[in-house]
Order: structure tokens, then sequence, then C-alpha cells
DNA sequence: GATTTTAATTTGACTATCAAACTTTTCGTC
DNA sequence: GACGAAAAGTTTGATAGTCAAATTAAAATC
């Protein structure tokens, strides 16, 4: 097996396990009434200022009607509260209960322990070029794809790799 | 910031843009007929021999109820040949068509050419480490979680942290 | 004050998903 | 070889998540 493969293989299981560790792990029994997608509406919400649906919306990039239903079902168990602001009238301010504020420290918890194992298991060298490694990817995806607005490096890719190979 | 939330916070951003930029490049004009899940489950059959239902579904870690559906849609749409197999006829063998196995390429592409951007950042050395990191990170995974059927070190993760800390 | 823009919700449609019931085929054993 | 258990797939019924488009209400603009 090539390098490039080794490399490959090993991102695409780390990226498959991970999701499905994080969803294991994060519906306990306490918070088994939520699912994985509303962990995360949830920790978008945050526990600082109230957050309108716009900007929620934005941080999990669903529009603003797929994310009204979710929040219409975290308030129903509630995990939320909604509350029109009184400066703009339009717009809707959601925070966290205190039942909110917990599942949020649950999730805290678990990123928290994961950075931990992966810490323990590699030393002060191989986590610096891991952090490097991971920023560089970062970047690249950034300037790649998402700094273009609808253009993308990936995008335009040759398609012709294949046959003239 | 510190060293743990620099990890956490490029891990976490590298995922959510993985996962956007790996949707948006898959899905072209030429493949704008399937989904992301639908380009997975190409990935899953593959090029050698055809798969079981049961195979590609354990693969996807989804029902075979729930793959029933989405190859029936594959085969609709020309990707793939659903095939009863003569040596045991309750088995259904599944391969990609012409087109499907056109789709399949377009995805390995993708990953090639992410693979390539990731290594041309780095140096030989620093490449090695990034594997090194990884693999042992894709271990941990396997042995705290899904060796155990059922247990984890992920699911029992003391709960008091918080409130004793 | 009329028009346009903005924030959120509602509606209608579709995909992905699971569990459970069902069909067909094979396997094991008597 | 017949009968019951097991296995492979499919069907069914229900739910979550999603989007685009229509709608409502409020604010901004002109």
């Amino acid at each position: 097996m090539t390098l490039e493969e080794t490399l490959n293989e090993l991102l695409v299981r780390l990226f498959k396990d991970l999701l499905e560790i994080e969803s294991k792990c994060l519906i306990t029994e306490e918070f088994k009434d939520i699912s994985n997608n509303d962990m995360h509406i949830i920790e978008a919400i945050g526990i600082n200022e109230p957050k309108t649906m716009s900007t929620i919306a934005k941080l999990m990039s669903v529009t603003t009607g797929t994310l009204t239903k979710a929040i219409d079902a975290l308030n129903d168990k509630g995990y939320v509260i909604r509350k029109r602001w009184t400066k703009d009238k339009r717009v809707v301010r959601v925070s966290l209960t205190e039942k909110g504020r917990r599942a949020y420290a649950h999730h805290e918890r678990f990123h928290r322990q994961m950075i931990e194992h992966i810490k323990d298991g590699l030393n002060e060298q191989e986590t610096t070029v891991l952090i490097y490694a991971l920023a560089k990817l970062a970047d690249y995806f950034k300037s790649a794809y998402k700094d273009k607005d609808g253009e993308s490096a990936f995008a335009s890719w040759p398609e012709l790799d294949e046959s003239t190979g």
C-alpha cells in the first residue's frame, strides 16, 4: 500500500469512527430525548449571550426554516427558551435553560476527553507536528474553497486525469 | 488559547469543512442526480467483485431495509445492477454499471487530490509523524470503543468532573 | 405613507433512517 | 425427504432532517 493510500484510509476511518463514537457518547440516559444534531444546535447556541435564529442557522449551515423546527422540539423538551427581542420585534433570541446548559457541559466534556486521549498518545514533538499538519489542512480548505464564493479549486479539478493518464 | 483548545477547534473545523467540501465537490453536473450518501454507497460497492446487500449495509452502517431503498433509487438511475445469485437465491449481488464506475472514479479522484494537497504541504518527516499520530488515534478509537461491544471507555467517562473540579 | 427589505415561521415535498413484519430460500436434523 | 429454524432481502409504517417557496410581521428606506 502506498503512503497516499495509507493516509487516505486512515483519514476515512477516523472520520467515520469519530462520527459514530461522538453520537454514541453524547446520547446518554440523561439526554436520550435529543439527537446528535440537537446536541450540536445546543453547542451552537452556547452559554453566553442569547443568539438569534439567523445566527444559529448560519452556524449550523441550515435554512432558518429547518432551524425553526429543531428549536420547536428543543423548546418543547425544555432545553431552550425563545424570546422576542424588544429592540426589534422581528428578531427571536434563543438561549439555553438549565437543562440545556447541562447538555452543553456534557458535550464540552466529551471534546475535552477526546483531546486528552489524543495528547496522551503522542509526545510533544508529535503533538506539534499534528497541530501543524491540521492547521495547514484547515488553511488549505479555507483558501481553496471557502474564500471564493461559489467558485472552488476543488470544484474545478481536472476531469481528464483518469483517461489521459 | 491552550494547546488543547487549539487542537479541538482545528479538529471541529476540519471536520465540518471536509463534510461540506466533499459534498459540494462530488455532486457535479454529471452526477447531480445522486446524493453524497449515494456516492458513498457507490464507493462501498466498489469496482471489484459484486457485493451482497448485507455486506454493503454493514460497510455503510445502515440496516438492509435502508439500503434496499437506496439501491432501488441507484438502480432506477442506472448506477448499479442487482442480480440474484444462482448459488444461493436468497442473495442479491450488486455491482456498478459503466455510469456507476464513472461516479466511483470521480469520488476516488477527489480523495487522491485531497491527499496530494496534504502531502504537498508537509516534508517527509512531517508526513511520517502525521501518519503515526493518525494511526495511533485510529487504534485508540478502535480499542476504546469499537472492540468492546456496547461497552465503551468513552461511554463511561466520569460525569462528575464539572461539579467536583 | 408606500415600498422594500429583513427575520422568522409555515407549508409541502423529499430523503434517510429504523424496527418490525413478511417472503423466499437454505440449512439442519430427524 | 419433510419440517422447523435461520438467513437474506424486501416491504411497511413511522420519525427526523432537510430545502424552497409562500406567508406574516416588523423595520428601514425613500
